[in-house]
DNA sequence: TCAACGATAATTGTTAACAATGATTCGTCT
DNA sequence: AGACGAATCATTGTTAACAATTATCGTTGA
């Protein structure tokens, strides 16, 4: 139970790039893909059986989500937003997903209420078992699960973006092991969902955005970089 | 003065590409090309004076934008967004653009108002002209600025995509020649603005969107498409 | 008249070879 | 040793030709 079921729609691109953006989008999330790493097309196109024309479409599609960076005659790179871009991005989180729990689209539906409990309790299995992945991976699925089940599609698709490039900015610029998103936070926001009280929801929301903002250094960038088969493979 | 302004980072676009993406855009924002147009791609690298594969990337780029839609082994087409789709980017819109003005991420600069200042005013002499595209244009170029003054570059983006979507939205389903963006609206909200009374703001941004929302009829969709060279010419 | 069919034309999709650019290595000279 | 420079290597960028698919048009036959 429980697919990926991050997949969103890829417009422009056929089913076999759409992988290859999704596993590239996977390993970013997961920082299994540091920021700075490099994306060689070829080893890229072989690593997913394919070839470099699509390669390179996939890379472009990524570029314009400001996950990748392409710079021209030298290749394409995981992207690395400086402190300025990351305080915009945060920013913008905030003000998009408060707005949501301030005035939902749509009301929440059952299954969503379900599938938002599932997402809490993998969140919790993940956080007992030390996998630090998957941690990142449940957190990021609760947030896109908010916006989807509160919001719409072009509110979510929106948000799916920002948490990619969040993923990044906490990659380079937190504390320490900061304890990544408190464990409490996404509970208690849960419950004020549940409960339906919008007010106290979107203070909830705020606070937990604000908490994980202050738990940035911009002062220090990091270092990255591993190699690339390893890391991709799914 | 008050250049076209609409340029946004174009990453992973070449600067050719990128004025081509641009020229489709504000074709397609002031409705010269309509939803469901073909585009041909050896049509469009001849008209751009460049090359097909060039083309391909820019229509890649636009499609990931939900302005073009690309059938496989078909061609690209300028979207047609239906009920569903048109409904959330109105929903995000509103949800997006009046949380900017309940919570700006920056105060607004004197630079900045005077720029809205002379954007209403270009507003006000294109609807002094009877000149319906220029009206779309500055109507577009005075969301964008007020999301680049109160917000930021990361929402801004966000934005100016869904004006985009916007507008291809109101082509399919606008009812009459209803009187596009009430003429006084701007101007109010320019006023609240500068009077930094941002509950007021919100309240008519949220009222002024919401009268778009009622101008459309769901019902009947719209007939498209013309000729392309002459459309593009710039 | 209209439907089905087939041939032709137009358009998109893919590939492979080549060109251009940037990185690396190695050798030389001070 | 270290700095400079040339040659080599690796990678990206571009093009043109070809393959595959879809649209168009005219013909045939009920």
């Amino acid at each position: 139970m429980l697919g990926s079921g991050v997949t969103l729609q890829e417009e422009g691109l056929v089913p076999e790039e759409s992988v290859v953006a999704q596993a590239l989008r996977d390993a970013i999330l997961e920082r299994r893909l540091g920021p700075g790493s490099r994306l060689p097309e070829e080893q890229l196109a072989e690593i997913f059986a394919s070839s470099r024309g699509r390669i390179r479409r996939v890379l472009l599609a990524l570029a314009r989500e400001r996950i990748v960076v392409i710079q021209p005659s030298r290749g394409a790179f995981v992207a690395s937003p400086d402190a300025v871009e990351a305080r915009e991005v945060l920013a913008a989180r905030r003000m998009i997903e408060v707005g949501v729990m301030e005035r939902p689209c749509q009301p929440l539906t059952e299954e969503k209420r379900e599938l938002l409990q599932q997402v809490i309790e993998e969140e919790h299995r993940a956080h007992a078992a030390h996998d630090s992945v998957a941690m990142i991976r449940w957190s990021g699925r609760f947030h896109l699960e908010l916006a989807r089940g509160l919001g719409n599609t072009v509110i979510a698709d929106i948000i799916s973006e920002l948490i990619l490039r969040t993923s990044l900015i906490i990659a380079i610029y937190e504390r320490q092991q900061a304890t990544c998103c408190l464990k409490a936070d996404h509970d208690l926001l849960l419950a004020a969902v549940n409960a339906r009280t919008w007010p106290e929801a979107a203070r909830l929301m705020s606070r937990h955005l604000l908490e994980i903002e202050q738990n940035l250094d911009f002062s220090a960038p990091a270092p990255p970089t591993m190699s690339l088969g390893l890391i991709l493979r799914r």
